[in-house]
DNA sequence: ATTGCCATGTAAAAGGTTACATGATTCC
DNA sequence: GGAATCATGTAACCTTTTACATGGCAAT
């Protein structure tokens, strides 16, 4: 079995959800399409470890509504207890830093501006996400706790970083 | 072309490679294997982008060495010009602290040790290599100056995060 | 009216990993 | 003697993305 599919099953800890759900709550964590949860969760069914039942909606379309099954518990456990593969991470803007000789001055420091806002962006949304946990006394599990404040580690570095960058570039290091 | 062609081009910008050097020298901007590098290398030249040349070694194997055409740096520049596609990140750690609940709370804790042991044996490497920079006054570009600074920032906040979750985790929070 | 969300699926193409294949040299 | 490095390639397989396909409801 696929990374993948234990996240699926790890989503499907918490609660059942349907595929449509799944596919955006993993997204942080593991990015994936409709098109490859599907079969997944297809799949997962037929090899026991989860099942789903028919939910009817008047309003919105009918959903298939998946949840854990006492084996998929198991699985999930027992790949808990594995080491954790290194994680990957590709990005473009690294590619075209290396060889920012070849191109013009401006480009860099565009690419750079778009990186700040983007690291912006997502530290408010964190942080908003937080707040909310800490007022409102959100569902937030041990390890939801854990990941958003990483997440607003690494995206902080991240910013702190580009905006470092830029000073560099415009000649104010 | 895809990201990885231009990120072959991009290691070409400074010097010619063979593909085996080229192979190791994008790991760590973007991973990718000698059965992936190889046939891009023979698109890159049958599209005029690059060309290479046979340089017989006596005590090591026969190499090609690919170079830039003048094709191959138009390129460059201009795919520079674009703006970058967002970062990618999968880490198999993330999902198993998601669902850290399903599981004995050692192996989280193992998983977070292992994680800080990584980060640390990043962070040494990354050290080493800017102060050879430093001192011994290496080919430093201004590109890689700054992804160098980008990867101990970055090791250094994922490094942090994990010392503090596992604090967390012992209750010394 | 058109865009966007909800909801599920399949098919084809592209991207990436693992395995197969070869062979000399160097280091332990 | 056995593993590691250098060096290039192909084939099979798995993973991921993009495109095809459908359709109702809500909001601007």
């Amino acid at each position: 079995m696929n990374t993948l599919s234990y996240g699926l099953l790890s989503m499907l800890s918490y609660a059942p959800f349907s595929g449509y759900d799944l596919m955006q709550k993993i997204q942080p964590f593991w990015p994936a399409k409709h098109s490859q949860i599907y079969p997944l969760l297809a799949q997962l069914e037929r090899d026991g470890y989860i099942q789903h039942e028919l939910v009817v909606q008047p309003d919105k379309p009918d959903k298939k509504v998946h949840s854990l099954t006492d084996l998929g518990r198991e699985a999930l456990s027992q790949w808990l207890s594995q080491p954790a593969c290194p994680p990957v991470t590709r990005d473009e803007l690294s590619l075209k830093i290396f060889c920012m000789n070849e191109g013009d001055p401006v480009d860099i420091q565009r690419l750079l501006e778009q990186r700040v806002e983007y690291c912006r962006e997502k530290l408010v949304w964190f942080h908003a996400k937080s707040e909310l946990f800490a007022h409102k006394r959100m569902d937030s599990s041990p390890g939801i706790v854990l990941l958003m404040r990483r997440a607003l580690f690494s995206f902080q570095s991240e910013l702190d970083w580009a905006e470092w960058a830029l000073k560099e570039l415009r000649g104010e290091g």
